[in-house]
DNA sequence: TGCCAGGCGGGGT
DNA sequence: ACCCCGCATGGC
């Protein structure tokens, strides 16, 4: 059981940053860590250690006796992106044909940070799926690992499974679906237990194109897995990860053959171009691609209720299992 | 019921 | 620097 080790406000530094909590807690969340009024976030799978935190800004760190608590402080607001800047993105949105709009209305939205191990799991979810499958296999894997802990006065939240735990009982990826996905999954999860894969910190030092590199040394990890997870992981945006989605779309909005799609998105978003991608995720609700062509054509290039994309995943009952 | 989905690696040219 | 295929799974 996790005791309360810190209590801190987030609402002052939020509003200094111009961060909503709301829409940073609900994008890309489940519906067993986020419920529309507070989220958990898990700050160390290993110790383990989560965060309760409110949308109006309480918060509170649940870790073991004796953990270094300044530090778990730190990674909360690393995590929230409370510690990034992103007035020269959201500039850069502001007169973008995609994502105008969204800077307009979604100008608060901070992307959430996980860890390394869990971006690349993440990531590999998302390889050749729909949307809903790939976060389906995300909640069905959660849920068959079973990881749970205990915050003290607050029942129980879910954890996902460490890499010694999936390598331990392989046999659930199959049964959460992620198909031939697993094998890249165990090899991450080996590469991580063994020491091959480099802590975040250590990936932070490297240049982001040796760091893409690295990652991209496990097998089954191509371009746009490490990319994603150097952005969820790392809040490194400087590489985006070009999916056929975001292929397609750019081609139509930018005006430019789909193979020079890449150049010309790092052309318009430089050191922001893995945010910009995931915020057209979020802007598009992640629709499969015919429908998010035809909202790109209509110009509904913002989040619409009962979509059930990345804003509303956390009310869809097909992500929770708990 | 096939066909496709926010990739990837291995094989070709 | 391209092109093409198969891959395991789930949803439609």
């Amino acid at each position: 059981m996790l005791k309360p080790t810190a209590s801190l406000d987030l609402s002052g530094e939020a509003a200094a940053k111009g961060v909503d909590l709301f829409k940073t807690l609900s994008v890309y969340n489940f519906g067993f860590w986020f419920d529309g009024r507070e989220a958990k976030v898990v700050l160390d799978l290993e110790l383990p250690a989560v965060a309760l935190v409110s949308v109006d800004g309480a918060a509170r760190i649940y870790a073991p006796p004796g953990s270094d608590a300044p530090k778990l402080e730190e990674r909360l607001l690393y995590s929230l992106g409370l510690r990034e800047s992103l007035e020269s993105f959201y500039a850069a949105a502001a007169a973008d044909p995609l994502l105008s709009a969204f800077a307009r209305e979604w100008r608060g939205w901070r992307l959430r940070s996980c860890d390394l191990w869990w971006a690349l799991v993440t990531a590999i979810c998302q390889q050749n799926a729909s949307f809903r499958q790939g976060w389906g296999m995300l909640a069905k894997l959660i849920s068959l690992y079973g990881k749970e802990v205990k915050l003290e006065g607050r029942g129980w939240v879910p954890l996902p499974p460490t890499p010694r735990e999936v390598l331990k009982e392989p046999g659930k990826l199959k049964r959460a679906g992620l198909g031939y996905r697993s094998e890249t999954v165990l090899r991450v999860a080996e590469a991580a237990e063994s020491g091959a894969l480099p802590s975040r910190d250590a990936l932070a030092a490297e240049p982001v194109e040796r760091a893409e590199a690295i990652l991209r040394g496990v097998k089954g990890v191509g371009s746009y897995t490490a990319r994603l997870a150097l952005a969820l992981a790392l809040r490194r945006y400087e590489l985006p990860p070009i999916d056929r989605w975001v292929r397609a779309l750019a081609a139509r909005a930018y005006g430019v053959e789909e193979r020079a799609v890449e150049a010309e998105w790092r052309r318009r978003w430089g050191r922001w171009s893995a945010l910009a991608a995931v915020a057209l995720t979020v802007a598009l609700d992640a629709a499969p691609l015919s429908k998010a062509l035809a909202r790109l054509e209509s110009g509904r290039l913002l989040p619409e209720p009962g979509t059930g994309g990345p804003a509303e995943l956390w009310r869809q009952p097909w992500a929770q299992p708990f």
